[in-house]
DNA sequence: CCCCCGTGCATTTTT
DNA sequence: TGCACGGGGG
């Protein structure tokens, strides 16, 4: 069993009924939730009774992989940790009685936007009526719904920043009953189709308890401890899937305010502080002292927070020794930067003992490490990327399992479109009139029947033919896949001729093995959706799988922010702390985003152990004193001028600053590719 | 009328 | 990397 101090240990072994651990980061959160569920099963609970939930598929693998490991005995094996969205799927499926969806198909963010977009499509009227795209409606849409908020209030939030002007009001009075005619469209659509969106999934489970005491009843044979990693990003939502369980069993809650980061999906920390009082039977655990990081990086994370206009009351003290300084690096370009991080984790390999897995880089945003992963390609550093495309989202996986998911659910539209006009000669016009007739058939197999009727001529045997056979061999999963593969694989072949060979194709005995592990074309489809992919060296990989052998090897990761919760390395970069970025530029009009930002940035610090890396670019700092100094001298009346960007006040012995430039004088080769001076020496002035 | 393909463009953060 | 748009071809 593991070391734990005084108040890790009070938590872990809590006697009372609820309990919420406050836990700062790098307090040991992780270890303390891994640590009382193994005191649980020790304490002779059983294991099938606790189920553990976290906001990542990652986390909730490494929680119960470790629990199991650090237990000898098996009492562990039916240990469940999963995401909220995973376990209301799969409570839909083994209870499918009591919440009364027994065909459904889940739909992933892809068919949400596309659905809409054929909905805006349908009723041009009101879609030209507002300026708000397909993919914003859905936003909105689910905002409201996961925050539980009127759509005149998601509205004023998500599309005019919160303002409540009397200019605003009447617009969004103006614009409500065009979008509630198109959402109210959507919903109508997703029932047809027997469809879940996301949020559906929580949902149907947290009306049905709310409403039917019987429905409680049976779950609470089911269990006894509820623990929830990070708490602080639940939403109103989550809160009322978790809310029916304070009567039936215990909860185990772990959260920190000052690392909420995800409230434009709703995340509402009042979740946290309003614990004690919602939640009767309850009390807080404190943890404090800091394992992870040296105090050099402890003090600049504490800056931060201490620079926000809310108080947080954090003074993160490390249990460690005081450390080297982090570094600020001044650098002139994406490509400098990725040189200079390239340079610095393969002398950190080859001279300073470390492994590429002790060096974690982290950014704002997915799209701004695709120049490092490009210099890392060309350096050969192994990496792997979290977030991203995942595995079963990318096209040409998707082409296959349409087949797979219209053999399911037979009413699912979205699949039958991207199936038929999969095929040369069908597109969206024929296609869409087919759908309408085929939903008209009452199960599969009167589709199967009708099929080739429908389409008609050589296609309509062909796809007819191929339905059919796919219907047959539905009880086995794999060989699904891999007769769908075969039908489908030369117009796969030329459908993405460009990278069929090198990338795409070898998907294809994966999503078969994959297969393999579930017992029916259901359950296939709905937890591949939710199944979190990561990439390693830019190929796609499954995350939980263990497929491929490369799984333990040797690797830095890139990750965003947000889906960093959690990690932690010896290195830490993190990319493009500049101005415009920290915050974003589009969130400059909104304090709240402000400080929504400044919390990803303290997560980011809040990473590394013992180097600390910050880069940012030479040229949007200048940019930026230059409009500060200029509006300076022309008004004195913008006061948050300062907090605009989050380093600007930033005492400098807090960190050792450095120019890229300097250090590439000094004798470093550092290649910049690509990087041409088109002035060919030629002066235009 | 419908389908296909080339070009240009803009890209927060996640289940 | 995907997508919206427009022209050419069937």
């Amino acid at each position: 069993m593991q070391n734990f101090n005084t108040n890790q240990r009070k938590a872990v072994e809590f006697k009372g009924k609820h309990l919420l651990v406050l836990a700062g980061a790098g307090t040991g959160k992780t270890k303390t939730i891994i640590g009382r569920a193994t005191y649980l099963i020790e304490q002779g609970v059983d294991a099938e009774k606790i189920q553990i939930l976290t906001f990542t598929k990652r986390a909730a693998n490494e929680i119960v992989e470790r629990v199991k490991s650090s237990l000898s005995s098996s009492a562990s094996r039916n240990l469940r940790g999963s995401t909220f969205h995973s376990w209301c799927s799969q409570l839909i499926t083994k209870f499918p009685n009591l919440f009364g969806a027994s065909t459904f198909t889940v739909i992933d963010p892809d068919d949400q936007a596309g659905i809409m977009k054929m909905i805006c499509g349908e009723n041009v009227t009101e879609y030209k009526a507002i300026r708000i795209k397909p993919q914003q409606l859905i936003d909105i849409y689910s905002f409201a719904r996961n925050t539980k908020k009127s759509l005149t209030d998601a509205l004023r939030l998500k599309v005019y920043k919160g303002k409540s002007d009397k200019e605003t009001d009447e617009e969004i009075l103006q614009i409500k009953p065009s979008i509630a005619i198109l959402l109210k469209a959507y919903q109508a659509k997703k029932m047809q189709a027997r469809y879940l969106d996301y949020d559906d999934l929580l949902l149907v489970i947290a009306n049905r308890l709310r409403k039917d005491p019987e429905a409680k009843k049976i779950l609470s044979a089911h269990y006894d401890h509820i623990l929830i990693d990070e708490m602080q990003d639940t939403n109103p939502l989550q809160w009322d899937l978790i809310e029916p369980f304070i009567a039936i069993a215990n909860l185990f809650c772990v959260g920190d305010d000052a690392q909420s980061i995800y409230s434009f999906r709703g995340a509402d920390f009042k979740n946290v502080h309003l614990f004690t009082e919602r939640v009767p039977d309850s009390e807080v655990q404190v943890l404090d002292k800091n394992y992870r990081s040296t105090q050099s990086v402890l003090n600049i994370s504490n800056w931060l927070l201490e620079t926000s206009p809310i108080v947080y009351n954090k003074n993160l003290v490390s249990a460690r020794e005081q450390g080297d300084k982090p570094e600020l690096v001044n650098v002139e370009s994406q490509w400098e930067e990725a040189n200079f991080i390239s340079e610095r984790i393969l002398a950190n390999y080859t001279e300073g003992n470390k492994t590429f897995s002790d060096h974690l880089v982290l950014s704002r945003s997915q799209y701004y490490t695709k120049p490092l992963q490009a210099v890392f390609i060309q350096r050969k550093i192994p990496y792997v990327t979290y977030g991203g495309r995942k595995f079963m989202e990318s096209a040409h996986i998707k082409d296959v399992v349409s087949l797979l998911r219209v053999v399911n659910n037979p009413y699912d539209e979205i699949a039958w479109m991207r199936f038929l006009t999969f095929w040369d000669g069908i597109g969206e016009i024929r296609a869409a009139k087919f759908v309408r007739a085929i939903i008209d058939c009452q199960d599969s197999e009167e589709c199967a029947q009708k099929l080739p009727t429908i389409i008609g001529g050589q296609d309509g045997a062909k796809i007819g033919t191929l339905f059919n056979n796919i219907l047959e061999t539905k009880g086995d999963v794999r060989a699904a896949v891999s007769n769908t593969y075969e039908a489908m694989s030369l117009n796969l072949a030329y459908k993405y001729r460009k990278d069929w060979e090198e990338k795409r194709k070898a998907d294809f005995p994966v999503l078969e093995i994959l297969a393999g592990n579930y017992a029916s074309l259901g359950e296939f489809i709905t937890e591949g959706i939710l199944e979190n992919s990561k990439q390693i060296n830019g190929t796609p990989v499954l995350e939980s799988s263990k497929l491929t052998t490369d799984e333990h090897k040797d690797h830095v990761i890139i990750s965003t922010v947000h889906s960093a919760k959690g990690l932690e390395a010896d290195t830490c970069f993190v990319l493009n702390v500049s101005p415009k970025v920290y915050p974003s530029a589009r969130n400059l009009d909104n304090i709240d985003e402000i400080e929504e930002d400044r919390r990803v940035l303290y997560v980011a610090l809040t990473r590394a152990k013992n180097e600390l890396i910050i880069t940012r670019d030479t040229s949007s700092i200048n940019a930026f004193h230059n409009r500060r100094s200029n509006s300076e001298a022309a008004q004195q009346d913008t006061p948050d001028q300062g907090s605009s960007y989050f380093l600007e006040n930033l005492p400098m012995d807090m960190v050792i600053q450095k120019n890229v430039d300097k250090i590439r004088k000094r004798g470093h080769d550092i290649k910049v590719p690509n990087e041409i001076d088109l002035s060919m020496g030629m002066d235009f002035s």
